[in-house]
DNA sequence: TTGTATGCGTTATCAA
DNA sequence: TTGATAACGCATACAA
């Protein structure tokens, strides 16, 4: 380790005081061409690194904002890591992403650890309920992907899942399907639910009653999509498609159907939800439902950024485009 | 936002020095039991949290560590982010993600916001030369993943590419294939130079020559394993076998081989490498090579939190294992 | 065992 | 425009 260079070191070097020396580095004040480049030479030659510590104490912040995720292995979060990543490049602040793993305990654990080391929260998915999110809010800047902070609304950038499912098995409908078989996801996540409601009122639209049999419950995970359509064919309920409540399901009923020798689209079609990065390259290319997540890491943190320089932020509820690929076909 | 509760507070509430506050949250001398009832009520009632900037600043560290990947967002970095983490939780320690996605310059400013904010670094994949790397390590605590540090070897995870490509050929040798094609990554990526090596040499062990119409070369990425299988298939070179150098383009052939109505493994063989989330659930369920990431990022992780510890660490080569599933099979 | 005093590296306040 | 000087909140050497 070498001897840390401080602004004190540049001070002497270039024959300033302090405070000049600080003012250029942080460009907070006009300063005389002449000291400016004496002051910048020092800095050049000593290499002299700011120490983001104490700029973060004396100014009370920590320079670095918190992410809240469940599953950062995900393909799904991690487009809106790349996105949230994007949206600091060139600003002084960092990322500290943290996993609540889809488990409470575990999401109150992250928290715990991220209030106060970071100056702004951006918050997507979790158990965490309405009311410790809106104290949350209280206390420090937060805005959430996917969830609504009550009160806080205009921190939320939300999806219409509910409008997304109900225009997806509409879609099926289009086609002919009848038999549209749905592979929820857990009945406390939020989503899970507005997908499954969506999927309930698309019947209704066509005046259509749902066989209870027909939705089978999955974990958002690959092997209970592969479970379900075991199920589903076990109960020799009739279907000609399938919505499974996020691609990850997918993939795990396209494997099982893989299995049984039933060919998608030509004997069951199959749809997701989210347009997942590997939803493309499936077998057929999935029809499903674009959740923009690298858009919505953007635009969260862009206006997480704004909150912390203290302005006003408007996010709002966008409604995911269907994306129609091969895995859904006509009604035979 | 509220008024902040420092430890001075805690202090005059409890009617004992700041210094005595110190030692009790902290945990590093004794105190009589009573003073310590006193301060810990004092604490409970005033919700007193420890500013860690402060503690970072006085203490010369940030208590944070610095994780620099090349794609956050591939479930193959978002193992060993898993990892990564479980090591960390329950120590004081919070990870700041970078992504220098495969491009030196990216690489470079990733590194530059990290230095300076985290007390270690995580470094896997990337372009940096390997004097810089030794440079830095020599500045401050580094391990690697899947890299290795000249000089510093003790402190790099490592997975043996050559090994694993030459056994994953071999094999498919042992199937009766001799004509394999493959579509290796890009030149400058150490990982797909030693890839390709074992291939070279899993053909030498067998005695045979290689066809250079065999090796197609791709980025990666999925879309470059589609068009690897376009240009083969133009080229009306004759083979049996592919071998992706990652699973990623393992699932653009994939689907570039379904668009042609070529059955695998009927009609040819696939395997990849790496081993990444999905590919259990490829159609046919991909025949790779596993790299354990997640044991990766957990063991870097733990060593460099030794290595904060001023503990003598000692990282190794693993091979990383076959794992035989379905899309390989032997030769017609 | 406890308290006092000092310093960590920076920004901010106030004079000059 | 510049320079002293006082914080920021905590840990620690030293004294008691």
């Amino acid at each position: 380790m070498k001897k840390k260079v401080t602004l004190l070191d540049v001070a002497q070097a270039a024959g300033v005081s302090p405070s000049t020396v600080s003012r250029i580095v942080a460009g907070t004040a006009r300063v005389s061409e002449k000291k400016r480049q004496q002051v910048e030479e020092a800095i050049q030659q000593l290499k002299y690194q700011p120490n983001l510590v104490a700029k973060g104490l004396v100014q009370g912040r920590t320079l670095s904002i918190g992410v809240l995720t469940q599953d950062i292995a995900s393909p799904f979060y991690g487009a809106a890591l790349l996105g949230i990543q994007e949206a600091l490049r060139g600003t002084e602040y960092v990322p500290v992403f943290m996993d609540g793993h889809w488990k409470p305990e575990d999401e109150a654990l992250a928290l715990q650890r991220l209030i106060g080391r970071v100056d702004g929260l951006i918050i997507m998915g979790g158990h965490l309920e309405g009311k410790s999110l809106s104290a949350l809010a209280e206390s420090m800047p937060i805005v959430t992907i996917g969830r609504t902070i009550p009160g806080f609304e205009q921190h939320c950038a939300t999806v219409d899942n509910y409008a997304g499912a109900r225009n997806l098995v509409r879609y099926l409908f289009d086609l002919g399907h009848r038999r549209i078989a749905h592979i929820s996801g857990p009945d406390d996540h939020v989503d899970a639910r507005e997908r499954l409601r969506g999927y309930y009122d698309a019947h209704k639209d066509f005046g259509m009653d749902i066989d209870p049999k027909l939705v089978v419950q999955g974990d958002f995970q690959e092997a209970s999509g592969s479970l379900a359509v075991a199920t589903l064919l076990e109960s020799r309920t009739l279907f000609t498609a399938i919505f499974a409540a996020n691609d990850q399901m997918a993939y795990g009923a396209r494997l099982a159907l893989y299995r049984r020798g039933i060919r998608v689209p030509e004997e069951v079609s199959l749809v997701g939800f989210d347009d997942t990065r590997n939803s493309e390259y499936m077998m057929p290319p999935l029809t499903t439902v674009r959740q923009p997540m690298h858009e919505l890491g953007l635009s969260a943190a862009t206006a997480l950024l704004k909150m912390l320089n203290d302005e006003e932020v408007q996010l709002e509820k966008i409604t995911p485009q269907l994306v129609i690929r091969e895995s859904a076909a006509r009604a035979r």
